[in-house]
DNA sequence: ACAAACGTGTTACTAGCACG
DNA sequence: CGTGCTAGTAACACGTTTGT
């Protein structure tokens, strides 16, 4: 009889359904230990089973519960069997129809797999020092690309990963649109797009290379962005302005600019103009921040003097860069906005980030302001991240009163003031 | 004595909700 | 309709316990 008939013969044997059940913990058993020791134990035996596992352990087995040596079932009874040339192993992974292999070698196997990949990937970037520097950011960083790893095929992978590091070392050195930006380097518009895995990973990358936290929403997405010279949202982020002058280059004022100030004309400026600009500042020796257009568009009637910006809601990258900006030129900036835990969030960044002091924001304008629109619950945690110590008495009171406050009805108020 | 399993505490994602 | 928030859940790492 040949080797080969002999195996089949074997396989054919243990693939008898008796012994199915005691097949599988004894691979498990393998699994962890790495060899074939330790107890298997089958609850509940069925006549078959304990038929066929009697006969093979050549003792009766019965009762409710039957206990089977390892060692004793792969090695010692084996060994008396006319099999006894063969490998219980290489019959065991023929029957399950599955690799027998430790957790440990799993291991090893698969850290021989990411460090192939490694290679295939370093190898595209043959002696360049820049990738190098890529490389080795995302070998170090490896962990937090791992769900990405595995939901693709190590083909796919590097395909991805190809581009993606190409796309960091060829970044713009001058202000370009996403879409453009990644047509140039992988021929389709939309491949670095954040919904896309691709423009995942490249956000991750980037702020990793960049030494920054991965960004947590849409507007640290476009700084991140920004700051690598790549624009996204370029037309729908603007910023409303009035009496505010920028600079061409150093020293040189923008003609543009200077005439809607002189005209007393508010504008909107969006991030691709923005981009233009090596600086903006206020025509006026203060700026004031208003969070809504109603109580700007007053403001602006009425003290036709003031510089001002609307943020119109949350912070957007737009108006950062222009009060960024502004707030270099050492001129004090005013912040006011609604009596809601949204507004007093956004007073804390314009405060905490640009030193702004608050306008008409303490407690006794948070009273007069006051409506009857209840802060539920959830809103109201929301306090507990504000950060500023100016801000603190006014937080303590809205919890207490839970209602909301809006600028309009102080907008008097907020006149006088300036 | 060693590795695996278990339990615990922390972190990363996802979904759902309220707002403008 | 998109956004940011929270809370719930899954994944992960660490230290301890268990079994051979």
């Amino acid at each position: 009889m040949t080797k080969d008939k002999i195996f089949d013969e074997c396989v054919e044997y243990f693939s008898q359904p008796g012994f199915k059940r005691a097949l599988e913990l004894i691979h498990r058993k393998y699994r962890s230990l790495g060899r074939f020791s330790g107890k298997i134990i089958l609850e509940n035996p069925s006549e078959e089973e304990k038929e066929a596992l009697s006969r093979y352990l050549r003792r009766v087995l019965r009762g409710e519960k039957v206990v089977i040596d390892v060692k004793d079932f792969a090695v010692t009874k084996f060994q008396d069997t006319k099999f006894s040339r063969l490998d219980f192993k290489s019959i065991l992974s023929a029957v399950l129809k599955k690799e027998v292999i430790t957790k440990k070698e799993e291991k090893e196997l698969e850290n021989e797999r990411v460090s192939d990949f490694f290679k295939s990937l370093s190898a595209h970037f043959d002696k360049d020092e820049n990738a190098a520097v890529v490389l080795n950011a995302f070998k170090e960083n490896f962990k937090s690309f791992e769900s990405f790893y595995k939901k693709y095929s190590q083909k796919e992978f590097l395909e991805i990963m190809k581009k993606v590091i190409e796309a960091i070392l060829k970044k713009p050195q001058s202000p370009e649109t996403l879409a453009i930006f990644a047509t140039r380097v992988t021929g389709n518009p939309h491949f670095f797009d954040d919904e896309q895995d691709a423009g995942k990973i490249f956000l991750k990358l980037l702020s990793i290379i960049n030494g920054r936290e991965f960004p947590q929403n849409a507007e640290e997405k476009s700084e991140l962005l920004f700051d690598n010279n790549i624009l996204i949202d370029e037309l729908s982020n603007w910023c409303l302005l009035y009496n505010i002058g920028g600079y061409i280059e150093d020293g040189k004022e923008d003609e543009g600019l200077k005439y809607f100030s002189n005209q007393k004309k508010p504008i909107i400026l969006p991030l691709y103009t923005i981009k233009d600009y090596k600086g903006f500042f206020a025509y006026s020796n203060k700026l004031v921040v208003v969070e809504n257009p109603a109580v700007f568009s007053a403001i602006v009637q009425r003290v036709p003097a003031i510089s001002a910006v609307c943020t119109n809601g949350h912070l957007r990258l737009s108006a950062k860069i222009i009060i960024g900006s502004i707030a270099k030129t050492d001129i004090p900036l005013l912040y006011s906005g609604d009596f809601d835990p949204e507004g007093l969030l956004i007073a804390d960044k314009v405060i905490q980030n640009f030193g702004a002091r608050p306008l008409c924001m303490d407690e006794n304008h948070y009273l007069l302001a006051l409506s009857q629109n209840k802060i539920d619950e959830r809103r109201l945690e929301m306090l507990k991240n504000v950060k500023s110590a100016q801000l603190q008495s006014v937080c303590q009171k809205m919890k207490e009163l839970q209602l909301a406050g809006y600028q309009e009805r102080i907008v008097d108020r907020i006149v006088e003031e300036l």
